[in-house]
DNA sequence: TTGAAACTACGATGATTATCGTACTATATT
DNA sequence: AATATAGTACGATAATCATCGTAGTTTCAA
């Protein structure tokens, strides 16, 4: 069977963003770009202590040879958005991804060419 | 100003579906109507202090001028999404809502008939 | 008319989340 | 060597969520 999918929390998920950008990095790297937008900004410990949470959970992975732990994320990006899409689907439309869709393409402002890019797949699709 | 937006949890947004749905109702009709599709069913106490809390929360609006309460959903349902994708856009894709738009297209099924809706849109979008 | 059924109010609980402080340990600087 | 610096481990806390039990009240039917 396929893969449990650990839902990440709203907080895991902007670590997850970090790194997910960084590659492999340290508690304090990832504590110090957290911070760059950030008013309240969040302590080191808050931010050591989730990253050790992921880990257990799955979510990253650590490296602990050297005294300084390197993370890393442990499921990629396009998965992870694919499960969250996937739920909120569910969620907050129903199942009615098409309205997701809808939604979402009506209230954002798109380039010509994210728009090609986007009817170049409904063309696509529409071969099948 | 614009009214805040309140967040729905996902309990709070099973009960917006059903009364979306059904406009107004009492607790008895939600409790039934979320028992449908629900395995470990839930106490109907438990389904009425969600719309207690609901409704102090803004969400549901409560008729209390009989002795069963009514109520029904406080803002319409396209608002709502409109909120929760918004939000699901930062926080799960960094704003980028056209990549969410992708994964949304790529990985659920459209009959002909909304692909031709999305087509439509994109082309009065390009209009502009 | 009295007892069962249905309803509301409300407090309590266990789980999860985000946050931090403190204690402890390893490294680096003087 | 002694001390400051930087790291990890871990317990504690306040907030939120989903859930339910109990108490009290109204309605309806035998």
């Amino acid at each position: 069977m396929a893969n449990q999918f650990v839902k990440p929390t709203e907080a895991e998920l902007e670590i997850l963003h970090i790194l997910w950008a960084n590659s492999a990095q340290s508690v304090r790297f990832v504590n110090d770009k957290l911070n760059e937008h950030r008013d309240p900004s969040v302590g080191y410990t808050t931010t050591l202590k989730t990253m050790q949470v992921m880990n257990d959970k799955g979510l990253l992975v650590r490296d602990d040879s050297a005294r300084s732990h390197i993370y890393s994320a442990a499921i990629p990006q396009t998965e992870t958005q694919r499960n969250l899409v996937n739920h909120f689907v569910e969620s907050a439309f129903k199942g009615s991804a098409m309205q997701l869709v809808m939604e979402a393409l009506g209230n954002h402002n798109a380039s010509n060419d994210e728009l090609a890019e986007i009817k170049a797949l409904i063309e696509q699709m529409e071969k099948k």
